[in-house]
DNA sequence: ATTTCCAATCGTAAATGTACGATTGGAAAA
DNA sequence: TTTTCCAATCGTACATTTACGATTGGAAAT
């Protein structure tokens, strides 16, 4: 990035939209939603069985997705519990259904 | 990257899904295609005129957008109109909707 | 108090993404 | 043929992403 700054020459729509869409692209990240989808509540360890990729790779993963709002956190200790985030999840979705009209 | 290829881990489906939203994933891919979508067609000149970016830039938006397959271009000399790729389009709207369920 | 356990964070390396100006390519117009 | 025009591509700089192993943090168990 050089000159432009990215900041004010989109919409705010447009910006969240791509803000959802950049936490959906990587398809790491898609199957870690799909399985909080069906399984409604996961672990990160249990994630961490199933992908072969190493605790952080997973963990930055799930940091991404909770920072997109796509999934929420609740320690359950020594664990912690990640789910959906419903309320985001329906904007999200929204906002995808709008998009494609 | 170092380790894990990411090639082979993931179904099809969420890595089509992912290039989807990859593709959609930059503030500036969306507003081109939110342009294109009501104009049904444009040319590269109109959005560097719309967009306050190089049009070195608009063109490499416009070629992830092709790469992704969500848009196409056809050639009209000098210019090259640029149109949503309709049948993906309804291909990545349908494999969102199944996605957000 | 020490150990154990799970997950986050740190530090790092390599790949990818985003932007720019400059150059190239190819078709139409002169 | 030369010029003009539009868009793609090249070369470059810097930021971000993605992965890893190692370390840290904090709560529960010993």
């Amino acid at each position: 990035m050089k000159k432009v700054t990215e900041n004010s020459i989109h919409k705010n729509d447009s910006k969240q939209l791509a803000r959802f869409a950049k936490a959906l692209g990587h398809p790491t990240r898609i199957a870690i939603l799909k399985h909080l989808e069906s399984q409604s509540c996961c672990f990160t360890g249990d994630l961490v069985e199933i992908f072969p990729l190493a605790q952080s790779t997973i963990s930055q993963h799930l940091k991404e997705l909770k920072n997109a709002g796509l999934i929420q956190g609740e320690v359950n200790p020594p664990k912690i519990k990640y789910c959906i985030n419903k309320e985001n999840w329906k904007t999200a979705k929204g906002m995808f259904q709008g998009f494609f009209g």
